[in-house]
DNA sequence: TTCGTTAGATGCAACTTGCACCTAGGTGTC
DNA sequence: GACACCTAGGTGCAAGTTGCATCTAACGAA
């Protein structure tokens, strides 16, 4: 599960799922729109982990060069790469969940700390 | 932001605002009951997620030997703890509905994906 | 005195990250 | 031509983090 921190293996593979293939440069613009936290995605770590999808065999890329300007390397889904991003939104499904449970359970020991005890019984643990 | 990735440090604020105090061997039974991931948590990230909380102030901590087998330190929140945890719940809420909504979106361009561009474009990006 | 449990901690190799920096193709402009 | 700037993809390195193994030590039971 690498780069789970910051989240930048899933939205890549969804932007990439989504537009059908792109490289660095623009996922770079994009990430941003996508990204689950605030940090910003430093360009070396979306380079780093393009890469390091590709050799867990999630991408693979090709050299574009038929446009001016510097040649791309124009990465794709392979099939492996679908299956990785859809294990990825059950993960994130379940956290967010966890997160939002944890959240709820929180505030209210916090604003009622004399009858938190009872709420989580009722509540349950996070799931 | 340290220790996002596992997300022990919130879960341990909660847990001495909760208890009102603890020590480290006995969080470490109830983190699992409260982990965000199916992620395992080691001891030695335990104890020094504690020593680094102690540093920056979060919590302060004093021997406790009055009952028995080895003494143990006990951790209580500080005011400045206190509102740590208060942030962290809003860092995690957030995240909590970005994940959620990512999750939606993508969900969508996995199972439709002639139609994708249209919902992205109605459900908008991530909050 | 030896074993198991409780309790806290460290050493170290491996990995990750952020920052600074580099290479290189192309365009505009003086 | 000389230069600045944008696009595009990287690397080097110091600093930080993690997981695993290991250590110390107090206490109780056999």
């Amino acid at each position: 599960m690498g780069n789970l921190y910051r989240f930048v293996e899933p939205v890549l593979l969804f932007l990439l799922k989504r537009k059908g293939h792109s490289y660095g440069y623009e996922l770079s613009g994009q990430l941003t729109e996508f990204a689950l936290t605030d940090a910003e995605i430093e360009a070396a770590a979306l380079y780093r982990t393009l890469r390091q999808l590709e050799k867990n065999g999630f991408v693979r890329s090709e050299w574009d060069s038929g446009h001016g300007g510097p040649a791309r390397r124009l990465y794709m889904l392979t099939e492996q790469g679908e299956e990785h991003l859809d294990e990825w939104l059950a993960v994130l499904d379940h956290m967010s969940k966890s997160m939002a449970h944890f959240v709820d359970v929180a505030r209210v020991a916090l604003v009622e700390p004399e009858t938190h005890e009872e709420v989580v019984a009722v509540t349950g643990g996070l799931g």
